[in-house]
DNA sequence: TATATTTGTATCGCGCACGATTTAATTGCT
DNA sequence: AGCAATTAAATCGTGCGCGATACAAATATA
């Protein structure tokens, strides 16, 4: 156990690396995704369409785990840029339903490789395809139980 | 190795559950901070100071990773908030110097426990304190691969 | 059937992030 | 010394995140 001096020193926090490393990574993104325009927030939209064609605001959120104050315009902005539809639900007034265009889902190739390439540059000697999966892991498991607290 | 499609399942994915978790974070040090009348980003800059009274604008930066288009609005809330005083240097004018004032030190043993009961939040039987320190680990190295890349 | 509650989405305001640009001070070069 | 290049901050515009609030549609309850 580290003394409570020592704990707050900006080395030996968890979440500042989580932090920074989010941040970095979304910057390492850009480069791939401003050639089409997009953000990542909006490139995760993207990922979440590609996968299940047609969805209401509430499940993107779910899978996202974005509320409505955030996705609203974020979704209003790539239907302004083509890319999918909204459309009201008959059956419930209330929901709002998405759906890519055709512009939208041929995006899809052009997204398809970089993962890929996002994932080879950061792996090096240090850091093999084992220990990202093992970060995985437990980011997924943190998820579970983060996103489960604030309900 | 897997296949094209199957990577562009959000499941599939390493970058979202970082981007995730690192919101997730920040929410669950909401209920800390707030009592302060801090975010997280504030919550940083107020650690590294504790640790090294008085740095410039721009060394903040470098131990933040953050530019000063981030800082310098943030820092000038700050100073507002009266946790800090900017001062510009004599010997260098273009440099601002920031040091906290005693009420931004005094926050320093209401912060202190914070981490640690965070910390303690995040761990359970699946996610044990060897497996924090790995993912620590490789996160550290990603920092360094990913801050030198966009110099 | 009338009313209260819940649910799905949108809006508002604030605080980051960050690319691009600006301004001022310092340094380097000839 | 004189001028260009570099460096440190600040400013501007856009796009998230998110708490708080609003509002209409659907559901539950009396």
């Amino acid at each position: 156990m580290i003394e409570e001096e020592e704990q707050l020193k900006l080395d030996n926090q968890i979440c500042f690396p989580i932090y920074s490393v989010s941040r970095l990574i979304t910057r390492a993104y850009k480069p791939y995704l401003e050639e089409m325009g997009l953000t990542y927030p909006q490139y995760l939209v993207l990922l979440v369409l590609w996968e299940h064609k047609k969805l209401s605001m509430n499940r993107i959120g779910e899978k996202l785990l974005l509320n409505t104050n955030t996705l609203s315009p974020l979704i209003k902005r790539m239907e302004k840029m083509n890319l999918l539809q909204r459309s009201r639900s008959s059956e419930d007034e209330r929901s709002v339903f998405v759906e890519l265009t055709e512009k939208g889902i041929s995006y899809k190739s052009n997204a398809a490789p970089v993962p890929q390439q996002l994932l080879k540059s950061l792996l090096s000697e240090d850091v093999e395809l084992t220990d990202v999966l093992l970060l995985k892991d437990t980011l997924d498991k943190w998820i579970a139980i983060l996103s489960e607290k604030s309900e």
